[in-house]
DNA sequence: TACATTGTGCATGCACAACATACACAATTT
DNA sequence: AAATTGTGTATGTTGTGCATGCACAATGTA
């Protein structure tokens, strides 16, 4: 459990949990057939309720990553490296249409995003 | 008012709202002096709320971009080209931070991103 | 079987978005 | 001046989503 939650971020406790667990499963740093810590073991680790743990793991459920077994625990599922991939690129794509669709409210080109990222990245 | 809402987004009507005409202001759509629609006329428009309108207003107005005089109307605020610029590229890179902060969890490299850019801008 | 460990379901509190309505202030008309 | 119209403002209500605790069900182990 290598995660680290922000309790001033605009963003839900839940889906930074779901974020960065399905970063590491995809990056590889869990490896298929891992088992999640329990729900209970994880919320007190990190100071918050089991169900927002739960609800995360929930997500990563839905997605496709984990296959949870009631009683057993929660385990990574397994995939190929090129389904790997495949998830990895959906789910950034998707954040990736969101973003670009912000700068160009803004009238900014496709270079000048380019520039700002060298810039910032 | 040439602005578009979607109820079904993720984003809260008020912040599109502002989005919209914030942008419409930096880019010089939106001249300096102009007098924005009186909000029940934009609420029946967009067939929101008054009180959605006014939010949004709210953040133009805190944001420093129009000036609302109550009994008159809410006008375009007067600042230079070179402040409007800057205005413009504080609001992106903020924007920019969350954006590459998610990029960077999944691993990719400033390239990677820049590819991925280049196919879907 | 008895018990501990795991995930699950349910009811609650809280914050926020959106709404309808009524109010207060300014400009205009009479 | 007073009344009317047009403007933004304030109040109270409803619905939704995040986060929570506690009791329940399913699994594994002694």
């Amino acid at each position: 459990m290598n995660v680290s939650i922000s309790n001033t971020s605009e963003k839900p406790i839940y889906q930074q949990l779901f974020e960065q667990i399905s970063a590491q499963i995809l990056k590889g740093e869990l490896e298929s057939g891992y088992c999640l810590p329990p729900i209970r073991q994880a919320a007190l680790e990190l100071r918050v309720s089991v169900i927002t743990v739960k609800k995360a793991w929930e997500e990563l459920e839905r997605s496709g990553l984990i296959n949870t077994v009631t009683g057993k625990g929660c385990f990574v599922a397994e995939f190929s490296s090129d389904e790997k991939l495949r998830i990895r690129n959906d789910m950034i794509l998707k954040q990736m249409e969101s973003d670009t669709a912000y700068y160009k409210s803004f009238g900014l080109t496709l270079d000048e995003v380019i520039e700002l990222l060298k810039k910032n990245y």
